[in-house]
DNA sequence: CCTGAAACTTGCCCAGGGTGCAAAGTTGCA
DNA sequence: TGCAACTTTGCACCCTGGGCAAGTTTCAGG
């Protein structure tokens, strides 16, 4: 009943009955995918158990998604789609990285980062994400490459095919060490503290990748104090 | 990893009968899913087709491999443990950056990228890796963050968890990103010159993550690289 | 209000993925 | 030679994923 918007919702000025009963259907599955998650843990229900838990049948669970996998991952892929939109809000004319540090930290905020650390913490167990958990962060990557592209068009000295790619590819990694290294200190602790944390982290991660790497140190020990739990 | 008895390593020096069949059988396995997929392409052949062409039962191939895509991965796999490998032997107190470097130079070689560039050459069709794939790669991503933080371990500036997993993810990153970017540019092609060009672009992308991505800047205005803090 | 078209849901069916189990076949060792 | 350990295989079973066609809902006119 929670009206919302979701993606694939065509113009926000669409409020035919279709189109939200499809956005309230959506919602029901991924809800329902997301409360077996968190009673019965990853990989131990099935597509007829999400389709029992939101109403609906088996069939029409594939009308919507792939698998228990792609329900969940909407959740990731609404996430990444919010951090990219950040990223094209930024200025043309900043410099790259700081659009991509300036879009990841409107992300550390609590309404935003919620649901993806839940499903951080529901999922961990697992050593690797989903397929389709990947293919949401290889989504955005692409996305990242392709808003590069459209400013380096705008610019002489005009990176390359390599550049943009290996940009987007690393700023994603980099983003993901910080969330994982957040989420391995706090868990799903959402606190203020917290979320200051992950903020520094993700700043900390831009910086090692904005200054290449260097092994001299960068003030890493600013950050890191709270080591153990 | 015991030195007396090794029932699961397959060490070196272990010609005994039961493990040269396994790993006959596990050679056939991926043969034959190579071969078909060179003759039916991607998505169009079972286990089953597998396991006929390599003279096994359908419940025989799912002792060796969880899946098709598993059986073609154990090709990335192989690359990529060349890789690490490469990566270990480079002595302690070289700069990591350019350890990584020497150890994808080592894989520009025609016998070791053949087999993979034929794998990317067959399933490029569609737009992302299959699962078994990408778990290799962050397989890799695994391990060299495992090796990094040995090196660590000895360094007195010692590098926190953050540095290491943002630096393995990136190296990965960007060694992806050469190989995309050679693929698109020369396809399977393994001449000499074209491996040289895949080289070349190894060797960009590591210099562009030593660089922190710092772009020829745009000529009005600021040329200021994001090298803050 | 009625009616037909378009869109959506559902049940049915089937090919294929993946796994536990136990019987049958191999290999290793004394 | 014969037993113990290991591997292969057929079988049964559940789950995924998708085509198809018959219902059901929504929507636009008459």
């Amino acid at each position: 009943m929670t009206t919302s918007i979701e993606p694939t919702a065509p113009a926000s000025a669409s409020p035919s009955r279709r189109e939200l009963n499809k956005a309230a259907t959506r919602q029901a599955i991924t809800e329902a995918a997301l409360s077996l998650l968190r009673s019965r843990g990853p990989g131990s229900f099935t597509v007829e158990d999400i389709a029992d838990a939101a109403g609906i049948s088996r069939r029409t669970f594939f009308n919507y998604f792939g698998s228990t996998d792609a329900a969940l991952a909407s959740v990731t892929h609404g996430f990444l789609d919010n951090a990219i939109q950040q990223f094209r809000l930024r200025p043309a004319d900043e410099p790259i990285l700081q659009s991509a540090q300036a879009a990841l930290m409107a992300l550390a905020d609590p309404m935003t980062v919620a649901p993806l650390a839940e499903l951080f913490s529901l999922t961990q167990q697992s050593s690797l994400m989903s397929h389709s958990e990947l293919e949401a962060w290889d989504h955005c990557r692409e996305q990242i490459t392709t808003v590069a592209r459209e400013r380096a068009a705008g610019t002489p000295g005009a990176a390359d095919e390599l550049y943009l790619r290996a940009f987007a590819g690393s700023v994603i990694s980099c983003g993901k060490a910080a969330m994982e290294v957040w989420f391995a200190r706090r868990g799903a602790d959402l606190s203020p503290a917290s979320l200051a944390e992950l903020r520094q982290l993700l700043i900390d991660a831009m910086a090692l990748l904005g200054s290449g790497f260097a092994t001299v140190q960068p003030p890493s020990s600013s950050s890191s104090d709270s080591r153990s739990s």
